[in-house]
Order: C-alpha cells, then structure tokens, then sequence
RNA sequence: GGAGAAUUAGCUCAGCGGGAGAGCACUUCCUUGACGUGGAAGGGGUCGGCGGUUCGAACCCGUCAUUCUUCACCA
C-alpha cells in the first residue's frame, strides 16, 4: 500500500487497468457457467472512422449496465463488432483511391474489395483502440464483423428464407436513386428537405387545335418521359378532352388525355402530367392504363437519348435549358415560386431521382403486421422511455416494402444466380453447381439488411444449438439512438420474430444525441465536432463517462459543454483525496479485516452507515428503470455532502485520539463505506475506482468482478439520524451566527444549548465532542431550562435553543433585524401549517402519517415561533 | 398536414402528485495536516399563459403560445 498523490492524476491512473482485466479474464462470458445471462450485444460502429461523442455516450450506458450485471452476479456478455457500412465505406475507399488518382473501375471489383478489407482493418484497429480509451468492458473473444463468414452465412440464409416464403421479390420499380453513389436507396435513406423551387406551367396543346391545356410541374425535364396527361373523370373542365391527344412542348409528341381518380381537381390546373418512369404515383397510373414507361435519363443524373437534343446535359442543366427554350417559343404559361420538399441522398447529399429499375425488395405488410401484433404480448420488446414504442408502432403500420439491392461492391452480394443462356434464376444458399453457365447478380444488399439480424447472427445462429445462442439469445437490452430506430431497432425486431420467433432484446433504452454548447447537432460541416479521444486525454475517461450518463434524462438530447467535464473531474479529484484520507488512516487495514458485527457504533457511524443504505437502496430503484442521472445524484450527494463534508469530518475526532478500539472501529466504518462507493461507482468510473479498490483490497481480484453492495438491515437507525441531524443543525447555526457577527471560526466563543426534554439532553451530552471540534467554543454548556439571555444571540432548532453569548459584540439593531426576520418565516409556517390542518378535507382524506407529520411540524414550529418571540420582546425593552 | 418533445435560478439541466434542486456563474469569509481542482455561510425561481381534476399540482387532464424534432407521393 502507498500514499496517494494529493492529485488525481487520470492519466495515470487509466494506464494499465485493461491489461490487468484482460489478464484475469474479466470480460468473459462463459456459457456453461451456472449464473444467468445477461446480454448485450453492441450496436456495431461502421469502420469507417472513428467514433464520436455519440458512440461514447452510447458505449458508455452499455458499459454501466454489463458492468453493474456481472457485478451482480450474472454471467454477462457484451459482445463488440463492427459493420460493413456498404455506402459509406465504400465512398471513403473510392476517395482513397482517387487521391492516387485511380477509379475503383480501373482496379476491378475483386482489388477494390482487397482495398476495402485493407480500409476495415486499419480503422478496425483504431476503434478498439478507442473502445480500450474509454473502459468498456467487451467481450473481444466474441468480437465479429457484419461480412464474417458465420455472418454472412444468415445473412444468405434470412434472404432465401425470405424468398422462399414469397417475401423477397425482384421487381421492376420506383425507386430512389442516388446518382451521385449510383445505388438505389431505401425510402428512410432519403432525406426530404424543404426546397424554395418553382413551379413550371406549361402549354401542352391539343392536338388538331389551337387550345392548350395548362401543366404544372417541378421537374421539367422528366417531360420526355410522359406518356398522358391525366385529370379527373368528374373534373368537367376537361371531361370532353379525355381520349383527345396533347402534344409536349419540349419535342412535340403526343400523347393521350386520360382520366383517373388520382388527379386532384382542387390542386394547381387539375391536369397531371404522367410519367411513370419517373415519379411512383405516376407508375401507379400508368400501371393502371397500361402505359408505356419510357427512361429519359442516365444512372449519373444526365439525360440519356429519350430527351433528344438534351441528351447528355445533367439534370439541371438540362432543365434550365430546356425551360429557357420553351419560354423562346411561346409555350410557357408561368414560372411561380414554389416552396417543396426535394428528397435527398443520406450519404451523398445530392437530390435523389425518383427512377424506374429493376431492384430486391422486402415485402414489409406481413413482417410488419406481426411486429405490431408481438407488441401487444406479454413477450413484447420493451422500449424506455415509452413513447418510442409509438413510434416504432407508427412506421411499422405505414411502411413500404424495402428495397435491398444496392449497386455496390462492398457488401453481401445476392445469393441468386441467372443462367446464361435460359436466363433462368437460382435464389440459394449455394451457387449452382454448373457455375460457368451462371452469373451472380452483381448487386450487393442494404448493410441494414445485414444489420437486423446483429442480435443473432453474432450468437451463432443459424447453427442450430449453439451454446452461445442457446443461452445469450435473446439479449437483455439494446442502448442506441433514437435517430436509427427505423433503420436499425424496427429491422431487427421484425426479422428476429420472423426467424427465431423470440425477439431481439427484451428491452432497448433510446437516447438522444449529443449536441455543442450550443444545442446544435455535432457536424463535419459545422466544424463543432469534439473527438472523445481529446475529451479523455484532457479530462480521463472517468470524467467524461460519468459526464455523458448523467447528465440527461433517458430520451433526451445532450448537449457538451465542456465545464461540466471539468466538474466531474473536481467530483473525482474529491473521491480521490477521500480516499487518500482514508487509505493514510487505515493504517494497513484492508477492507477484507473489517468485522462490524457486534460493535457499538457511535452516532455518526450508526449515521453513515445508515445513509449508505438509503443510497443503496436509491440507486438500485433507479437503475432497473435506467434511470442513470438519478443514481448519479444520489452518489454525488452521499459522497460529497454526507461522506466528505460530515462524517470525514467527524472520523477526524476518534483518529486522533489515543482511544485504540474508536480508531479501529473508525477504520472500519471508512473502509466500509469507501469500498462500497467505489463498487457503487464502478460502472460510471471503472478507471479509478479500480485504482482505489486496489488499495483497500488485500484481494488480487479486480474490482470489476467484486460483488455488489447490498444494504445491510442491520444498518438501519432512525434515531441516529434524528439525533445525528441535531448535531448537523446546531453546528450549521453556530456557523451561520458566526458569519453574522464575522467571528471566523478559530476565533473562540461561548456556546449555551437550551435542550428542551431529557432525550436531546442526552444525545447532546454523549456528543459533546463533536460539538467541541466543529464550533469552537471557548466554553460549552449544555442544560435543560436554560433561560434566554439579553446578551446572547440565538438560533432554535427543533429540541433546543442554542445561545451565543458574545460580550460587546453584539449589534442589537443587527440582532433584532435577524430575529424579526426569522420570525416572519416561522411565523409563515405556522400559518400553512395551521391552515392546512383546519382543512377538514385534508386530515379527513390524506395519509394518516401525513397528518400527524404536519401536526408535529406546527408543533415544532409553534415552539420555535415563541421562542424567537420572547426574545424579540427582550431586546425591544 | 400528421406525430412527438421541450418551456423550472443569469447559463446548462434534473425532479414529474405531499413543503422548489444540482453544476457553473454571483456575494462574504477561511493558507485548521484528504482535497484552495478546496472549505464555510449566503443571494437568486409566482416551475411559459389560462382553465380543469384533486384535500393537495412544477408534476395529471384540456387549451393557447413559443422553440425544436420527426414522418408524409400533393403534380
């Protein structure tokens, strides 16, 4: 054992501590332990770069939970991975690539998947590295990565499952297309994003006449592309046009008028253009008429021969251009400013097309149904806070079928095959086997689809019994953002009902996001970033941890402020010197030496050891409803106020006496309470609280898988803390007098304490000691019937009446000011008390307890009140 | 247009049916041997407005206001 520096030093004081739990183990599921599971299975980061302030909040609530699990008693297991991220990593090698001036075309798909291995493992790497920075207690043994294998195996097992049931088909549709990344996307990767645009009204005229019909649209350009002109049957504006041709403006072919329900006839001229390649509800339409659906524009956003001159012109160009020219001839009506929601890409940020394509698609009624029916069971997943369970429910009942292909590299690629020649499809585990004469579908799957099934396919599944799956599945709770509750949470449930019948995780605790001081969203863009990383080598991981999981309540977001980490790191510099007290008096006694039983405690012993209890207790209501700040709270206030501020304080006076057996008793209530506060902040600190626990210990084990602290009965004293509360208040008055009158507290003066019955008189009188250290006092008297003297300033406290008697210093005006002013808010109490108490419905209909609680109050108050009064009276003579 | 959240001390936020809390900031005092990254004592809030339920409301219900999220195929 050694002294502690008077400085916590978290750099310190974090080297070291993952080898020494990885050396013993501590991190280590073992299924064929006999202690029940508790599992959590990591929301995998994307390999594409670090992680963020986000992941350190997310990271650091799981790491609370497991640690808090094992440390009672489960046999818990966190399993850590990575995801593939398709888009995204795939966008960071091809950027890699370009530096050296090379296009992953150049290479082939073969060497830029090399490259893309070569990518993951690098920032594989850094991320365990950071997971390491930052304490979490992971399960490496069982690490996995969404393109392993065993993963990729139920990635081909859930798809042509699916298929085989008729819930996977291949169809040409609407779909949104990114021609920037050149993939399809699925309708929650596009964000829709308020656009001030215009709204174009153009003449289509009719054929074999002068009239025209006027068209409104945003995209002028998908014009080569129409096919009809649609209003609606009942619209009699129109009803003799339908059947009649109208020619496009932009190169003069005509088309037919049709009618259909669609058309809105209160919206814009009533007449819609059709152009079912192009928009979906104009697919739907021309499903409908069976119309021809015509492309008009290539996969990178330029205009392909169907837009004739504008072949090869981008999008906009084309648009402008075109606009322009049909303004030339006549053939616009208006350009009126339009303010509308444009979709855009997630990834790449560019405006995704609505576009015709033939793509992988999940139908989502069924699997959607049953989620949405689970949810009413008693096996239902349980969302905290609440409210997201509606939200989930809520996009559940109003979603599409998801469309999985995506025109990627990176990825699962689609386990179907076409036959070269027939061109016949195999949907199967295995490719065929007479190869040569098939090709794979070069497509590969939405990372998401593989994503959904995290839960499981990292236990093992789909090998039937695994010892893993077996008995981790299904896991306890997922801790994630809500930002991905429909990419994520939502896929996973529906996918783990379809293919394991049990759900995912039992509960998934959502949090929010962490935004800047300001309460903006961190963002490359904005610059306001905060790299995790930054924050521990400033601060440790300690202080940032218990900062991210303390300081919101669950659901809501976080904003960083950088002061607020300085505090916690004050808080761990105050444990930390608390533990230097009590490591430099323990004398070399270990916490395993402490025997409390049969010892007969004094009144701040009984005291401490009672709140410990109470704090036990709070902390463990809390954490079963995730309620983290809450046990934040209750550990911040037991360590600093009722630990550090009294009874350390109090601990002094028995330290350093002579008396041998208070000492050793001394020791162990500190040794005590201190090893329970580091277990019981364990999970929020590991770092330190493992350096301290060391020191107490003569164990070698880690305190990482010590047991839980569990209130002791035995512990529970009402009346120490009546009488220990006494103490506290007669000390806080004497204090408060003394800042009055500016006597600081070495100066020494003479304390009188009325006692008001026989049983304060003796709590006073067996603790006088401890009156002595904290007040001062030159002289002490302590007695029942002491009578109010003129010279003396006065405080009451409930059971007696304290009496300072300082000669000549006492300002009477100033005396008199304070006591009036006491009295007014005693005499205030009083009042409510009395009103409330003549409140017949009110001691008819509350509480019993409640009543009698209030009934002592105004007695307790009355006394004070009278008191004060009297002395008023006598200074007024 | 639908849904949700927030509105509490100067700032950032807890609390969510029985007498308003924390951190930071502010005032005064303190170089006492765990800690001045500290200690002691303080000041500061009609808990957004208005109704309702209740013996009792910051907390439950309704409504309005402001802010922020989300979802949605209105051409």
């Amino acid at each position: 054992m050694r002294n502690l520096a008077p400085k916590y030093n978290h750099q310190e004081v974090e080297a070291g501590k993952n080898k020494f739990w990885y050396d013993q183990d501590a991190f280590k599921a073992d299924p064929t332990s006999k202690k029940p599971a508790y599992t959590i299975v990591i929301p995998p980061p994307n390999v594409t770069g670090k992680l963020h302030l986000g992941h350190a909040w997310d990271t650091s609530l799981q790491d609370i939970i497991i640690r808090m699990k094992r440390m009672q008693g489960y046999d818990a297991l966190w399993l850590p991975g990575m995801d593939h991220a398709g888009i995204a990593t795939q966008a960071k090698v091809d950027a890699r690539l370009k530096e050296q001036g090379i296009s992953r075309y150049d290479i082939g798909r073969e060497k830029f998947l090399e490259k893309s291995w070569e990518w993951k493992e690098e920032y594989a790497g850094v991320i365990r590295q950071q997971w390491d920075k930052l304490g979490l207690s992971l399960d490496y043994s069982r690490e996995r990565f969404t393109l392993d294998e065993g993963l990729s195996e139920a990635v081909r097992k859930v798809f042509v499952g699916l298929y085989e049931k008729g819930l996977i088909y291949r169809g040409e549709r609407i779909i949104n297309w990114d021609p920037a990344a050149r993939t399809a996307l699925s309708d929650i990767e596009v964000i829709h994003k308020e656009i001030e645009g215009a709204f174009y009204h153009f003449k289509y005229q009719i054929e074999g006449s002068n009239d025209f019909l006027e068209v409104a649209t945003t995209r002028p350009e998908t014009m080569f592309g129409d096919v009809a002109i649609a209003v609606h049957p009942d619209d009699e504006r129109y009803t003799h046009l339908i059947g009649k041709n109208v020619i496009i403006p932009g190169n003069g072919v005509a088309i037919p008028i049709i009618a259909d329900d669609y058309v809105e006839m209160d919206f814009g001229t009533g007449v819609v253009k059709i152009t079912p390649a192009h928009d979906p509800n104009d697919f739907e339409v021309g499903n409908r008429h069976n119309l021809s659906r015509p492309v008009v524009m290539n996969l990178d956003g330029t205009m392909n021969e169907g837009a004739g001159k504008y072949n090869g012109l981008d999008r906009f160009v084309a648009r402008k251009q075109l606009v322009a020219d049909l303004q030339a001839a006549g053939l616009v009506v208006k350009i009126d400013k339009h303010v509308h929601s444009v979709g855009h890409s997630e990834r790449t940020d560019v405006v995704v097309e609505p576009y015709l394509s033939t793509q992988w698609f999940v139908k989502m009624e069924e699997l959607a149904k049953r989620s949405v029916e689970n949810q009413a069971t008693e096996n239902k997943v349980n969302f905290i806070p609440e409210r997201f369970e509606n939200t989930f429910l809520r996009w559940m009942e109003n979603v599409h079928d998801w469309c999985i292909s995506r025109q990627l590299w990176w990825g699962h690629q689609i386990p179907a095959w076409y036959h070269k020649t027939t061109g016949e499809m195999h949907v199967g585990m295995e490719a065929p086997a007479d190869l040569e004469n098939w090709t794979q579908d070069e497509d590969v799957l939405d990372t998401w689809f593989s994503s959904a099934l995290w839960p499981f396919s990292t236990l093992g599944w789909p090998d039937s019994g695994d010892a893993d799956f077996e008995k981790y599945f299904p896991t306890d709770t997922l801790v994630t953002g809500y930002d991905i509750i429909f990419f994520w949470v939502s896929r996973m449930i529906f996918q783990s009902l379809e293919f394991t019948e049990k759900v995912p995780f039992n509960n998934v605790l959502i949090h929010g996001l962490v935004r800047d001081a300001d309460g903006r969203k961190m963002s490359k863009s904005l610059g306001n970033g905060v790299d995790p990383m930054d924050v521990i080598e400033k601060y440790g991981a300690d202080a940032l941890r218990y900062f991210l999981t303390t300081n919101s309540a669950p659901g809501q977001d976080l904003r960083y402020i950088e002061e607020k980490v300085e505090s916690t790191w004050n808080f761990i510099n105050k444990i930390w010197n608390a533990s230097r007290f009590v490591i430099m008096n323990l004398d070399g006694m270990t916490v395993e030496d402490v025997d409390l039983t049969g010892r007969s405690l004094s009144v701040a012993d009984a005291w401490i050891l009672g709140r410990l209890n109470e704090t036990i207790r709070g902390i463990n209501r809390n954490t079963e409803s995730f309620e983290f700040g809450e046990v934040g709270r209750h550990l911040y206030n037991f360590i600093w106020d009722d630990f550090c501020s009294w009874y350390i304080e109090m601990a002094k006076l028995p330290m350093q006496s002579e008396d041998e057996a208070a000492k050793t008793f001394t020791r162990m209530v500190l040794a005590t309470v201190l090893e329970a506060i580091v277990k019981l902040l364990h999970p929020f600190m590991p770092f330190v609280t493992e350096e301290i626990y060391q020191m107490i210990s003569s164990s070698d084990k880690a305190l990482a898988v010590a047991a839980w602290p569990e209130a002791n009965p035995g512990f529970d004293n009402p009346k120490a803390v009546t009488d220990f509360s006494l103490l506290m208040d007669i000390i806080r008055s004497v204090r408060n007098i003394r800042a009055e009158v500016d006597a600081p507290n070495s100066k020494q003066i003479r304390i009188f304490i009325n006692a008001k019955n026989d049983e304060v008189l003796d709590n006073l009188t067996a603790n006088q000691a401890y009156l002595e250290r904290f007040c001062n006092p030159s002289e002490l008297r302590i007695e029942k019937g002491l009578t109010l003297s003129e010279e003396a300033m006065t405080a009451v406290v409930t059971g007696a009446d304290i009496l300072l008697p300082i000669e000549g210093l006492v300002n009477v005006e100033a005396e008199i000011a304070r006591l009036s002013a006491e009295l007014k808010k005693l005499s205030a109490e009083v009042k409510r008390g009395e009103s409330k108490l003549a409140n017949e419905k009110f001691t008819a209909k509350a509480p019993a307890h409640l009543v009698e609680e209030e009934r002592a109050k105004l007695e307790d108050y009355k006394e004070k009140f009278a008191t004060v009064e009297s002395k008023l009276k006598q200074l007024s003579k």
